[in-house]
DNA sequence: TGTTGATCTTCCAGTGACTGGAAGGTCTAT
DNA sequence: ATAGACCTTCCAGTCACTGGAAGATCAACA
């Protein structure tokens, strides 16, 4: 199957999947014309990277969690602590705008937004 | 005042101080030595600019904040618009990312953790 | 005066995860 | 035969820095 119906099936963009070949993610047969030939365990494979990726896993992580999805030996709970930390992360990403939601809506909530220049946002971007 | 000791009362990394010069958001003197020289007032930019890019600004934005700041023919209106934006941008942000956590921790919590390969995170990375 | 060591300068390259575009080869249908 | 869709590789750009190399300058001390 070409790039293009991979692309399709899988619900990556082809220059994605093309980027993902350079970094040694996949690597499909090619045919005879020099295109790139993807079987259905490939398409699999990208669509898993699609899911992953789209949970937040970085491409490191897809890297271990796809040598993991093709070890028929692995321990779940290999898979599990790369999920139990992503899990952190997402929770500290979270606080943190949280946090900057906070400290920003509070300024908002205080200026006027008129037509005069007084404003306590850049007051407290300036330190006031 | 060089920019070792602007870097160090403005919070920012002096290669973050060249940097932002370079893009043209801050241009300060130069002593005879071709030393950066900065003076009081550009010191309280770069901590203008270290407290916003904090507060989630983009780079962009804080150009415009910081053209702001310098303004004082500002309105306040300008400024509480670009914190508007930033403020449904974050909040877009969080929403994304409860999402992603609720979907991931459905996931932790369904997964033995074991030494067996059987893991529903992998099965739902899948598509099973 | 010499010499360390800290600080400064510019410039180039790398990060992550793509994305856009150019130049050219191949395939399919008319 | 040719149009247009699809494929190939390669290079550059994104964002906001960050690291490092090579070389100039400065302050302090023997």
């Amino acid at each position: 199957m070409n790039i293009g119906h991979a692309a399709e099936r899988s619900g990556l963009p082809a220059k994605t999947i093309r980027y993902y070949e350079d970094i040694g993610l996949l690597k499909p047969d090619r045919s005879g014309n020099g295109y790139r030939d993807y079987s259905t365990s490939d398409v699999h494979r990208l669509r898993f990277l699609q899911r992953a990726r789209g949970l937040g896993f970085s491409v490191a992580e897809c890297r271990q969690l796809l040598s993991l999805y093709n070890d028929r030996e692995r321990e779940s709970a290999d898979v599990k602590s790369i999920a139990k930390a992503k899990l952190t992360e997402i929770d500290r990403k979270i606080a943190e705008l949280k946090g900057l939601r906070d400290a920003l809506s509070h300024l908002v909530a205080h200026c006027h937004g008129d037509e005069r220049p007084e404003c306590p946002i850049i007051d407290e971007l300036a330190g006031a």
